[in-house]
DNA sequence: TGATAATATGAGTTGAGGCTCATATGAATA
DNA sequence: TATTCATATGAGCCTCAACTCATATTATCA
């Protein structure tokens, strides 16, 4: 009961899903991913991201190790620095993808960032409990 | 500094990765994950999808409402059910393309779900400090 | 209208993960 | 080889988010 697959087309399977959730987690944190953005399609040290980003030396070394661990980028070591890349430009055009269906399915970022809400259309009439 | 918006064609702005943190972050919890790919392209009222995930119902509706905040599913009452519903299915196909990608630049399901690594062949050969 | 079923909410607990500090490692250079 | 630069690591702190419990809300039906 607990692989929770179904056998619809279109669908994601039990093994699709463990593949998947590890690469969103580690894609779904604000400095991770402003870093992936940064890297871009070139190969630039970490020196260049501590700058970039204006984080901590140390935090930014922690998450290149998520996203190297995750898959996301490689490391080469060029004299003294160690270049950090993506494993393959495609990984962008598919954040794009997302990018783009998420500005078509939702009406604006702030909606998007900070959003509360009932489902159909209740109102926020709970009282405080004794 | 802290926008680290890179002018490279393929790249991912500020505003953009604005847009994708929060979604991100909503899809990178397995039982969520678990819980959109239950939904797959069907409507299916709350109920389904506790029984299908075995999560309980508290839990449940905890993650639906983060899935609904983050656009991906809206709500349909249907007499004493509430259906949820993925908002769009094209979602999927974005889904299937980064799992498809990261077959493709994972050696295994296992190395991307726990592994430990450092840049550059370098081994683990650090002592303990006083 | 009272009971029941379906679902949502708020408060509280707990664990995971992001951040920092101190320090280790490895390469280059004097 | 001593020093400096670039980067990584481990431990500890602390916040946030996932989960649970108790309960509220809404709809249906007797």
């Amino acid at each position: 009961m607990n692989n929770c697959t179904c056998p619809v087309p279109g669908t994601l399977e039990h093994d699709d899903q463990k593949r998947l959730f590890p690469a969103l987690r580690a894609l779904g944190e604000p400095n991770r991913l402003r870093i992936l953005c940064c890297l871009g399609l070139e190969c630039r040290p970490v020196t260049d991201v501590i700058e970039a980003t204006g984080l901590e030396q140390t935090n930014v070394s922690f998450h290149l190790r998520v996203l190297r661990e995750a898959g996301f980028v490689r490391t080469e070591r060029r004299g003294p620095f160690i270049y950090y890349c993506l494993v393959d430009s495609e990984l962008l055009r598919i954040l794009h993808d997302l990018k783009d269906w998420l500005s078509a399915h939702q009406p604006s970022v702030e909606r998007a960032v900070n959003q509360r809400s009932r489902p159909d259309g209740r109102k926020l009439t709970i009282g405080t409990r004794g």
